[in-house]
DNA sequence: CTAAATTGACTACGTCTGTAGTCAATGGGG
DNA sequence: CCCCATTGACTACAGACGTAGTCAATTTAG
C-alpha cells in the first residue's frame, strides 16, 4: 500500500497515454493532445516534467530528444486512485459505484441482482454503509 | 447529467456528513470534525459555505443560528462524481474498480467469475479497455 | 442591561493543477 | 560552420481547495 503521489485528471490522461503508447517523446505527446483537447506543446510539456518529478514516468535521451516512458505500472497508480477515490469520496461505500453500474449499464434484472448480492458481502466485508 | 460543480475531498467528507445529521449547525459539524480531523470552527465554516454557494447545502436561521441542510440528494452528487472519476480518472474503464474490488475484498473464485462476467458485459455496452 | 461567549462574514495564504509564454540550448540542413 | 527549427528549462498566473485568523454582529448568561 505504497504511498502515491497525487495526480490531477490532466496528469492522469496524459499518464494513461503514455503508457499506453511508450516510449514518446514529448512533441508526440503533444500532437496528440493538440488535437484531442487543444493544448499547447508546452502544456504537455509541463505536464510530463510534472509527472516525471512525481515518479510516474522516467525519460532517456535518444537521438537527440527525449523519450518518455512509465516507471510504475500504470495499474498500480489506478488501482491507489480507486482505493483513494472510495476511501475518500465516497466515505468507503461502494455502493454509489454499485448505483452508477447500475444507471448506466441497464443490467438486466438478474446480474442485477447478483451484483447486489455481491457488493452486500463486499460491504459487510469492509464495514461500508448499507447499499441503498 | 446535470452538471455538477467540483468537490474536494473535504468538502465531501463534510457533506456528507452533513447529509447523514441534518439539519446541523456550523457548530455541530465543528465539534464532529475537530475531533476527527482536528480542524479549526472557521475551516469547516468556510468549507460548509463553499458547499452552500456551490448549491449543495441550503441554511436557515433556527433559534439564531443558522442550520443547514443539503439540497440535492447526496446521492446524486455522489453518482456524478462516481461517473467523473470513472471518465476521467479511470479513462471509461471500469476495469481498474474490478481489480480494487478483487484485491480488497478478497472474493471467492465463484464472486470473481460472476463479477468478471458482469464486468465483461458492462465494458461491452459502454466500450471500455480490457480487462487486464 | 452589560459583559462574556458564540456565530458568521471576510480576508488570507500555501499548495496543487491546468495552462502557457519566453528564451536559451540543441540539433538538423545547407 | 551558420541559421532556423525543435526542444526543454524556467517562470508565470489563475482557480480550486484546505486551512485558519480577525473582528464585528448576535446571543446569552448574570
Amino acid at each position: 500500500m505504497k504511498k502515491v503521489p497525487s495526480l490531477g485528471e490532466q496528469e492522469m490522461e496524459i499518464l494513461r497515454y503514455v503508457d499506453g503508447h511508450e516510449p514518446l517523446s514529448v512533441r508526440d505527446v503533444a500532437v496528440h493532445f493538440e488535437k484531442e483537447k487543444k493544448l499547447a506543446r508546452t502544456t504537455v510539456l509541463t505536464v510530463m516534467e510534472r509527472l516525471r518529478k512525481k515518479g510516474f514516468l522516467s525519460r532517456a535521451r535518444e537521438n537527440g530528444i527525449f523519450q518518455y516512458r512509465t516507471k510504475l505500472e500504470t495499474n498500480e497508480v489506478l488501482s491507489d486512485k480507486v482505493s483513494n477515490f472510495i476511501e475518500k469520496t465516497l466515505g468507503g461505500s461502494v455502493s454509489p459505484l454499485f448505483a452508477y453500474f447500475v444507471s448506466s449499464s441497464k443490467l438486466t434484472a438478474e446480474e442485477l441482482s447478483q451484483l447486489k448480492d455481491m457488493m452486500a458481502k463486499m460491504e459487510h466485508k469492509k464495514g461500508g454503509e448499507d447499499v441503498g
